[in-house]
DNA sequence: CTATTTAAGGATAATTATTATCCTTAAATA
DNA sequence: TATTTAAGGATAATAATTATCCTTAAATAG
């Protein structure tokens, strides 16, 4: 069970978003080109983050995308949700009901407990996505990334934005 | 991302193995039909968990799997990372690399961000299921399931243990 | 000793999900 | 008007999942 490629590529763009100026956009081309992964594939992403609401876009020349939000309001949760989608790793087929000791009429009034588990599990999962924001993760950046490298990059994206 | 069936399959299969009285095996073969699932498919499973040192096995008529350690001593999480593997749901590809600002001899200090938090994430789900025993799921089926249904599939198994 | 039952594991096939690529359309803009 | 862009449809390539079938060797019952 491995989270799409897709779900780390928009995260880092995500990233080079929040760090745009108001009113600038940066395209697929860009984004791709920094980050080196095909621009086609990675325009699907950005769509799905488009639907989702976290980036808005406009179009024709210096057109492109940037936050729909402020990065305090944007969870990781938001963004790996638009890309791998809502649901539960854990799908409950509730192949209890295949027990052949059960009458034909047997109806069950809770989820399955093996399901409750793992969906406890889930949640935590979800939970700690959503307790970081966008905004923790640029200030965590700025830490990590050398000042030359950092500048360089946001040189480099303005170029273009 | 879905984790396989094979991890629901044969968490079930463990909560009956919980129920077996000491020195009785329960086969493949009885497993598969008391959960409906495919009796090939769920062996390459029960393999796993054989293999993870979760259940043994001895051969013959009357062989099978039996439960290699007490209840208590069984986590979620053994049971899921036997079957799915103990690796992480993010995988890093370390994207930052391909950025056109770094210099060729650019090394770094420490794993990306993006990884880290997303790593933060697998950390909390695999705690949640670290904290789960199968003692604590035999406790909790003993609840849920009908007093009726619980005695007579237990009867089942032992017709076939 | 023999026939039967069983788990283990190899080989392979079918199905589904992921990872792309290409093309058309319509909007923005220079 | 020509160019640039996102959106989205269609399709293909690759990989993972979900099986099925077969052989081998160990345990056991008769």
């Amino acid at each position: 069970m491995i989270l799409k490629n897709q779900v780390e590529w928009v995260l880092h763009c995500c990233a080079i978003l929040a760090g745009l100026p108001k009113n600038h956009y940066l395209s697929t081309k860009a984004l791709a080109e920094f980050h080196g992964v095909p621009k086609e594939y990675l325009s699907k992403a950005l769509q799905s983050l488009s639907q989702a609401k976290i980036v808005e876009t406009t179009l024709g020349p210096s057109g492109g995308y940037r936050l729909a939000r402020p990065t305090e309001e944007i969870t990781f949760l938001d963004i790996v949700e638009a890309v791998e989608g809502k649901g539960r790793t854990f799908v409950c087929n509730n192949i209890r009901q295949n027990n052949p000791c059960r009458s034909a009429d047997h109806c069950d009034t809770k989820p399955c407990s093996v399901a409750r588990i793992m969906w406890d599990a889930d949640e935590a999962w979800r939970s700690k996505l959503r307790s970081v924001t966008l905004s923790d993760l640029v200030e965590t950046l700025a830490q990590d990334v050398p000042a030359e490298l950092w500048k360089s990059s946001f040189e480099w994206v303005m170029a273009r934005a």
